[in-house]
DNA sequence: TTTAGGG
DNA sequence: CCCTAAA
């Protein structure tokens, strides 16, 4: 029972430590040396908390963040107790089912506690020790000071979207203290549920429909979880005014038996199930759906229980297309859902395991197996983010010591979500399982991005680089037969990582799925297009990287100009092909640039941007908008700010040549549209074959939250609209890629 | 040049 | 996305 504070600070912080060590009785000690980047909260999810269930680590450490710039968020670290060194690792990110965050709830004072949880999943006061340890590096992160209580939990739903009426808070453990009879408050968490229940329901009735979780049973959803957790929490073992834990938000499952029982493996094995969507959580193919159908309101799993599991191969691609922007052949599901977590997770940390486990079940099996491989590799990827993160982990902060931190050590190590750093696992695994497979072309090719990406943010480690680099070089070599390839992945490699000096073979993306039609155009007496594309690029490449990639992308670009749209341009688009071949130094000149774009463009496929007769340059294609594009974005205006747009591409978008300021600009004017409206994208849309993948929700809650923050949100929308009738109309498809 | 908005 | 006025 430590000294119970309350805080009125804009950044809240409920945490409590859960230790799931079963012989563990008490945690000797915490210690936390890095914290999840505040950046990827949002997006970060636990991943790797399987292992953590397996008794290498004991303890646990849940945050719950109603914070402004996060909606209620529920951080999950992992504290590696074990005896060993009480080496420290940082696990994931468990986001909490949960409401909008209005603002008013922000500015509420809230109650922290610390609190253990032992084996049994119960709560047991945190010690002084612990609790000063915790405090001290909240402190150092510079987040602001913490209170902690021994036992209590906070619960706290918030529905705002729900407008004045809609919006459900409820604070619970305030005051109570270790010594306090835990039944008296049980009995005022439950009745705090019950007038949220109340609530809800007027809201129901008000409106209609779901508020902001978009689900009609949003709130119901939402209190259905708390309560659900309440009951735990409360009942039966409370007796021993310890508290039975269970993970905050788990599965949703409305009748839920109280799954946390006195066995470890009942414990380990539920938090492994609740934990495993996490890693896909953004997008939920099919929980989306249900959400959206009003079939199961579920906040969990609207919020993070996508699984990745259950998906089809096709659905898996689908997700792949939204999360990075680019379509993959790729059949391993496996892979498919690794790339995917790790998109979405913003991080490395997808364990290896997680999905597989999951599949079959065999969660402790499997946990268990691998365990020591994946730990191994977090404890380095923790590491590596403590590095960039620790300068600065406030949310509010807009440290530009953090950011410098960043941009040095190589942007891409965060902001290239979609690549990861467990490059190496991947090809292990990749290898193994597949060993049969001949290598397509294609697939080599998509190895080699991944590497690439996920091999430059460990650039300071001398030793994944090199890993990585014999390995892609494998596979990039032996299929490849090609001089001119080999020219190319030797620039490829030393573009993208820009001037880190690491020289990386890997094969540059020529875009092969679609064959360039530009060439067609471009070699008009060369009716084969296809084989002829290679050759074209091939016999275009110019010594210089730069030339190369460029010339494609011009030759692409004139043509789908000459093609398509502007029959005027075929002439010049002729004339630009024929420049190119022979001399490529216009080309060359025009496309001059750093070696960013050029990087960019080989990595992707290539935006161009056509000449229009009028003069003007418009740019070919859209260029859908990947999950990872549009939350480095959300984060980018949550660190700059709505309408700092330049700041935000150079900080956000380095690596983005083809997105301007002004595209930043107008996909937050998208998102902020889809945002508003009340309805996640409708099913009907979702259902539309390969449509698009709508938009997570958390990711719209935040767009949403920032604007409230930046009073971007009409006042009028901010009350009322969620409207049962609502929305419609034309939202478009503000809320999709 | 960068923003904000309309188209 | 494009285009443009305004800053």
């Amino acid at each position: 029972m430590q000294t119970q504070r309350t805080k009125t600070a804009s950044q809240n912080y409920v945490f409590a430590v859960q230790s799931l060590a079963r012989s563990h009785q008490s945690v000797s000690s915490i210690k936390i040396s890095a914290f999840v980047p505040q950046k990827l909260l949002p997006f970060y999810y636990a991943t790797r908390f399987p292992q953590l269930s397996l008794g290498r680590s004991d303890t646990v450490l849940v945050l719950r963040f109603p914070l402004a710039h996060h909606s209620h968020q529920s951080y999950v670290v992992g504290v590696d107790n074990n005896s060993d060194e009480g080496k420290f690792e940082e696990c994931g990110v468990e986001k909490s089912s949960s409401c909008l965050s209005s603002p008013k709830y922000i500015a509420d004072p809230v109650v922290y506690k610390l609190v253990r949880v032992d084996g049994d999943g119960r709560f047991v006061p945190a010690t002084d020790d612990e609790v000063m340890e915790v405090e001290d590096f909240l402190v150092d992160d510079k987040t602001e000071m913490i209170d902690v209580a021994d036992i209590g939990k906070t619960a706290d739903c918030t529905s705002n979207e729900g407008s004045d009426s809609g919006k459900l808070q409820l604070e619970v453990s305030e005051g109570l203290s270790h010594s306090e009879n835990v039944e008296a408050h049980a009995e005022k968490l439950t009745s705090e549920f019950e007038n949220i229940e109340e609530v809800s329901q007027k809201v129901k009735e008000e409106e209609g429909l779901s508020i902001s979780c978009g689900s009609p049973d949003n709130s119901d959803a939402c209190m259905n979880v708390d309560s659900k957790c309440a009951d735990q929490h409360y009942e039966s073992p409370a007796v021993e005014e310890k508290l039975q834990f269970e993970i905050p938000m788990q599965e949703t499952v409305p009748s839920s038996t109280p799954r946390v029982n006195d066995h470890c493996n009942d414990l380990s094995e539920s938090i492994g199930e609740f934990y495993k969507p996490p890693s896909g959580q953004a997008e939920s193919g099919p929980s989306t759906s249900a959400v959206c159908n009003n079939s199961k309101p579920d906040f969990s799993k609207l919020e993070e229980e996508i699984c990745l599991d259950n998906l089809s191969i096709r659905e898996l691609h689908e997700f792949f297309r939204a999360t990075f922007g680019r379509e993959t052949t790729v059949k391993d599901k496996l892979w498919l859902k690794r790339r995917i977590a790790m998109g979405l997770t913003n991080s490395c940390d997808v364990a290896t395991t997680t999905f597989t486990i999951k599949d079959n079940k065999l969660v402790n099996k499997g946990n268990e197996e691998n365990c020591k491989n994946t730990n191994a590799a977090f404890t380095e990827d923790s590491r590596v983010e403590a590095v960039l993160v620790s300068p600065k982990n406030s949310p509010t902060n807009h440290s530009t010591q953090r950011e410098d931190h960043k941009i040095a050590l190589g942007e891409r190590f965060h902001d290239n979500a979609e690549l990861d750093c467990g490059s190496d696992d991947l090809h292990t695994e990749e290898r193994a399982a597949k060993r049969v497979r001949k290598p397509t072309r294609r697939y080599i090719e998509e190895l080699s991005e991944a590497e690439t990406r996920d091999c430059s943010p460990k650039v300071h480690n001398s030793v994944k680089n090199i890993g990585c680099g014999q390995t892609s070089q494998k596979f990039c070599l032996r299929p490849i037969k090609s001089v001119s390839l080999n020219e190319r992945i030797m620039l490829t490699r030393l573009d993208s990582l820009g001037g880190s000096g690491i020289e990386v073979p890997c094969v540059s993306r020529v875009r092969r799925s679609r064959p360039r039609k530009n060439i067609k155009a471009l070699m008009k007496f060369h009716p084969s297009s296809l084989g002829m594309a290679a050759e074209v690029v091939k016999v275009l490449a110019v010594p210089s990287s730069l030339a190369n990639s460029e010339c494609t992308d011009k030759v692409s670009k004139s043509r789908s100009a000459s093609e398509t749209t502007e029959p005027l341009l075929t002439s010049e688009a002729v004339k630009d092909k024929q420049s190119s071949a022979t001399g490529k130094v216009q080309v060359g000149k025009n496309l001059g640039l750093k070696h960013t774009d050029s990087s960019e463009d080989t990595s992707d496929d290539n935006t161009a941007t056509v000449r229009t007769a009028k003069g003007g340059m418009r740019r070919k294609h859209h260029r859908a908008w990947t999950l990872v594009e549009v939350m480095k974005l959300v984060e980018g205006v949550s660190k700059c700010g709505a309408g700092r747009w330049s700041e935000i591409k150079r900080l956000s978008f380095a690596s983005y040549s083809y997105r301007t300021s002004v595209d930043l600009k107008d996909k937050w004017r998208n998102l902020l549209k889809a945002s508003l409206a009340q309805t996640p994208p409708d099913e009907g849309m979702n259902s539309r074959k390969h449509a698009s993948v709508p938009i997570p929700a958390p990711i719209l809650l935040r767009v949403r939250e920032l604007a409230e923050m930046h009073s971007q949100v009409p006042p009028n929308l901010g009350s009322n609209m969620g409207g049962v009738g609502g929305r419609s109309m034309h939202e478009t498809r503000s809320g999709y890629l």
